[in-house]
Order: structure tokens, then C-alpha cells, then sequence
DNA sequence: TTGTACGCGTTATCAC
DNA sequence: GTGATAACGCGTACAA
């Protein structure tokens, strides 16, 4: 918005003897013109270098077409991806994202929101936990949450049930004398906690010899390999000689034990088999390829958006804010096999 | 924007018996209002729940504070990092982002920055190399760019020949046979050819025996690994019983060479030394920890930012546009000495 | 210190 | 098929 008065309809109005409301249609309703009328538009168009301008058109119409994201992080790949494939429905749906990043912090997280209604974003898509779901729900407008707390507000999450069972069962497949998840403490209502119940459930169900260890890993490299290579040395003594098949809660931590092994032995022994969650690159990109149970990203971030599409859509039909039961859509996770399993690939 | 008619400066105008423009004050300049009036005013936006609405501001007052980010992909954590921290800068200029990822497609980036401009942002931060810079020094708006070609905008860049020099000075000090480059091609106006550049004059003034290995890595992991075990076939072949030093244009494609060398050998051997780039994650998190030549990422995107933002009050205050050289803002790059370098770390 | 009146650039509602 | 006019919600001369 220059000092430099930029080209308004009035001016193509003027130039062209047409109103505004002729100009206006051109662009939301051309078919309402005669072709020879929107050609003529068109050339003033091009002539006075006409460029539009959305801010006035959401003044008037109220719609911004703005979604605001609240993402804990990038650093995780799992995240990036996420927010990748959610920016790539702007080809499809046509919304602006405003992206923040949350840094665990309510009172912050709670003033980027208030930014965002300020700019009238239609909708919000929380990856972040900082926020309890009853608080998202209050907003007014429709929030999708994905792979968090949501028991107030529409969702996506990964089966992570599933997702826990499918890996206990490979390991299982690979006959495995010991089954050892590792994972941090967590609430039961995040849906990752489904992978810890997944393990346990499977394993009794199937008489497994199983081991539970929570360790809070925290969120850098350094404190994961501290832990971690504690666990080793723990595992490596107690279970000396037995076949440990170890699933880690996820891709990244279990790399950091990969590489503990790695440096350990300079290979994998055949008496560890590791199964990661999420299939972030890294676990393609690991010194040996890591089997992990993937989460579809793609699938979550575009199922997400859809979601939340709809539920502006219901919103513009009726105008009268029915009340909606949130809805949680659920993605299967997808099994990777790879070297810390297959050991003759 | 809801049908149920939001609370506007009008309401609590009535409400309170001033005028708007004395709540417009409120916000804009509460210190020309009596302390009692602001309390009066403060109550009544309590009682009224008022929401501001910062799209009808921009339409009275032309400033936006939107900045529009074109970022090529999220996929490397050098460009994950640098979007979190331009992201981050939220807090300290208020600038608001409109986050595009460029798919390598001109027209489609072109089409970004058409609904970047319908939205008024205010300036654009350009990390994609698909727009030539002529092209946006066109759009009439503040343009930083973060390493990429920026002959006709203002940017800022690590100093990737100084990094290029850093590398092979750390390895010539670890007295290597042959020091060795592998790089993709690249054109000389993007600033990373410095990397090349700088390490072919440090080998020359030097006297030392070198090569350079231009191969196209392609973008995933997989072609990348395939052209670096060709290499690492070729090297071991061509350079038997000489201590190498092997420079690598990134980190992740160091991460690869790496795990081809374990995956050989079972450890690092000792006549290798690796010197990767970025200083991204995976340089920390591989098997061994990867001596690398650090980009500041928190320096650039916060210069971009700072940089982009004296631009925009530039123009705030003049109301004619100056003609502007653009400004380069060069960064100094980080050497970090780990294992793959330092064997007996 | 406070109020009036108008402008920002578009869309919506009628009317013709 | 087209036009006049009133919103949309806030900022800002200018006046008081």
C-alpha cells in the first residue's frame, strides 16, 4: 500500500465508462458481461497496470481466507513435513496460512491466537500442546488439531494403537526373546500414548516377555544419547545373550541408539532389532536403515485441511452456528521394513 | 468475520458516550486520553468482549505488517532452521508471515507473489532460486534474499568462500595426501560456488595436491548416495594408502559418504577426514559427529529480517521512493572441529 | 482532550 | 446486463 495511490475499480470505472459494480463483477461473476464488455475491461486492466487488492475485498465481504497454524517446532521433521504438506493446499483450497511457532509457552501461544483473530482468520490448525483443547474449542471459529489432545475440538491423528501393535508384532515375527519399548512418560490423552498401550496390550495378549521404560529423553540430542546410552548398557547386561527387539518412540531416538550400537560394536548385533515410529527421513538416512512405522504426513496434513474446509463451508451455508460434534478422523500407520530387522537386506 | 455482527469501535463509542475516534486513540495514542476516560474505555471493551479487527486498520492506515516468505522446501533442516527463526522475529518487530513453498516452478512462484502482493504485504524474503532477481527488484516492494543470486536485491549470505577456505586449512592441518571436493555444479553467481571457489585458491596458493569432483547429487537421498559410493569406490581406488580429506558441499550429503564408510569399514577409517557444511543437525546426530563449517542460521535469517525491516521504514519515512542500491550483508561461517576430523575425540 | 466527517477499495443490495 | 449507493471497521485531518 504505497503513498502512490494504486489503481482502484473507480479508476478503471472511469476509464473504461463503466461502474464499479460492472469492474467488481468482472472479476467474481464475468459470465454476468458481454464478452466484447470484458474484453474492454480486461485491456484497461492491463493498461493502467491494475493490481488487485484482497484487504478491501475481505472488508467487504468478510471473508479472509486466512488459516493460522500453531506448530511447536520445525526442528523435528515429522513437523516441517507437516506444515509442507498443509502450505501445498493453498494449490487446492486456495487459504493463506500465517504460521507461528509456538514455544510451549501459554501466555505466548495465547497472544499469537488473539493475533490471528485479529487478522479474522476463518480457521486454526494446532499442532502445538501448549493449549488445553477446551481452551481451542472456545474460540468461536473451527480448530483441527493433529496428533494432540483433542477432546474438544475437530481432529487427525495416527492410529498409534495400531501403529504400537504393528511393531511389537514385528519384533515379535523376528523372534525376539525379549520385546523392550522405550518411550517418555505421557498423558494418557495425547494420542501418542496409544503406541505405549499398543506394545503392552500385544504383548500380553501374546504371552511376550516385555519391558516398559519411561525415561524422560527430553527434547535435544544430547540429553536423548545420555539417557540412551544408559538404557544400553542396562539392556546389554540384563538381557546378555537374549534377542532384544527394541521399539523407540520414535525415529529420531532411535537413530541416537542405532549410533550407540554403531560405536559400540561397529555394526548392528544380531541380537538387537529396532523398529522407530514416524518414518522421518532420518530413518531412511540413518547408517543403516531403520524399520519404523510410518505416519502418513501427507495424509495427516491433507485431511486435516479438509477438515477444517468443510467445517467453513458448513459455517457459510448456515448462519446459524449449529453445534458441532468435533470429529476425529484417524490415519493408519504404515509399516517400513528395513535393515534394523531384515539384517539380509 | 462472523454474520453475528462483531463489536466495533462504534459499539463501545455508544456504550461509553465518546466518540471512535476516541477509542481509536485509545489504542493508537492512549496517552492522550485522561487517565479515568482510558479506564472507562478499558471496562467497556471488557464488558462488550470487544475483538480488534486489524484487516479494517490496514484498509484506513495501508500497513499490513505482512511479510511474504518464498521458501524452496522445508526437507533440509538448514532451511527448517532459517524459517523458525525469521518466524521468530515475530516478537520483536511484529511482522506477520505469509509462508509459500516454491516447487522449482517460475510461473507458479510467480503466481505466490501475485496473491503475496494482492495481500499488501509489505516487503518478501526470497530463499528459492527459481526467480531471477532482476525479476523481483521489479516488484517495487523491499526484496531481502538469503544465499541465492542477488545481483539486483538486497540479501544476506554467509561468507561461503571463507568457509571453503576454513575447510581445507582443517584438513591440510591434518596433513592429508589429497584434499578432495565433491560439490554439484553450480553457477558462479550463487553465493555457495563460493565454497568451490575458496577451496581451490586455498589448494593453489598452497601448493597442495587436490581434486575437485563436480556430480549432480540430485535432490534425494537416494541418487545422492548412489553418486557418492561411486565416489567413494573411486577415491579409495585412486588415493589407496594416502590420508584423504574429503570437503562435501552439505552436511547431509557428508552424512551419506559417512555412513557409506561405516557401512564399509565398520568405523571411520583412518586415512579419511570429512569436513561437511551448514552445521544442520544430521552433522551432530550421525553416527560420529561430523566436522562441519557451520552456517550462522539465526545470523541470517535475523539480518534478513533487521535488514528488510530499515528498508521498510525507509520507505515510511520518504515518501518518495530513493533510488536503493541494494545492500549485501555477508556472514561469517563457523568452523566446528568434531569427530570425523579430531580421531581422538 | 475530544468530536466531526471523510477516506481506504471492495462487495452487496437494490433498482433499472 | 448494468449502475447508484450503502455498507465493512478503522484512521486521521481538521475543527472545537
Amino acid at each position: 500500500m504505497n503513498k502512490k495511490k494504486n489503481i482502484t475499480f473507480n479508476d478503471i470505472a472511469k476509464y473504461t465508462n463503466f461502474s464499479k459494480t460492472t469492474i467488481s463483477r468482472y472479476f467474481n461473476n464475468p459470465d454476468s458481461l458481454t464478452p466484447e464488455n470484458q474484453k474492454i475491461i480486461a485491456e484497461a486492466l492491463e493498461k493502467l497496470n491494475y493490481k488487485e487488492n484482497k484487504v478491501a475485498r475481505i472488508l467487504a465481504n468478510g471473508k479472509t481466507e486466512f488459516v493460522g497454524i500453531i506448530i511447536p517446532t520445525l526442528y523435528y521433521q515429522y513437523y516441517s513435513e507437516i506444515l509442507t504438506q498443509i502450505l501445498s493446499t493453498y494449490e487446492q483450497y486456495g487459504y493463506k496460512f500465517l504460521v507461528f511457532i509456538g514455544n510451549e509457552n501459554a501466555e505466548t501461544e495465547e497472544r499469537y491466537i488473539r493475533e490471528l483473530l485479529a487478522y479474522k482468520i476463518e480457521g486454526l490448525i494446532v499442532l502445538s500442546h501448549t493449549l488445553p483443547s477446551r481452551q481451542l474449542a472456545d474460540l468461536k471459529i473451527p480448530v483441527v488439531t493433529i496428533e494432540r489432545e483433542d477432546k474438544y475440538v475437530s481432529s487427525v491423528n495416527t492410529d498409534n494403537y495400531m501403529g504400537g501393535v504393528q511393531a511389537s508384532c514385528l519384533l515379535a515375527k523376528h523372534n525376539c526373546d525379549i520385546l523392550v519399548h522405550i518411550n517418555s512418560p505421557s498423558s494418557e490423552d495425547v494420542p501418542a500414548h496409544g503406541r505405549i498401550t499398543g506394545f503392552l496390550d500385544f504383548c500380553q495378549e501374546h504371552g511376550l516377555k516385555h519391558e516398559m521404560l519411561y525415561r524422560e529423553l527430553g527434547s535435544t540430542y544430547e540429553s536423548a544419547r545420555l539417557q540412551l546410552a544408559d538404557i544400553l548398557e542396562y539392556l546389554d547386561a540384563k538381557y546378555a545373550g537374549m534377542r532384544k527387539g527394541i521399539f523407540i518412540s520414535n525415529d529420531t531416538h532411535a537413530n541416537v541408539f542405532l549410533n550407540l550400537l554403531f560405536r559400540k560394536y561397529g555394526r548392528l548385533p544380531d541380537d538387537y532389532y529396532i523398529v522407530g515410529f514416524d518414518n522421518a527421513p532420518i530413518s531412511r538416512e540413518a547408517v543403516i536403515s531403520i524399520s519404523t512405522i510410518g505416519q502418513q504426513m501427507e495424509k495427516l496434513a491433507s485431511e486435516a485441511v479438509s477438515l477444517l474446509v468443510e467445517q467453513l463451508n458448513e459455517r457459510k451455508n448456515m448462519n446459524s452456528a449449529p453445534f458441532k460434534e468435533p470429529v476425529h478422523k484417524v490415519i493408519t500407520p504404515i509399516l517400513y521394513r528395513r535393515e534394523t530387522t531384515e539384517k539380509d537386506l
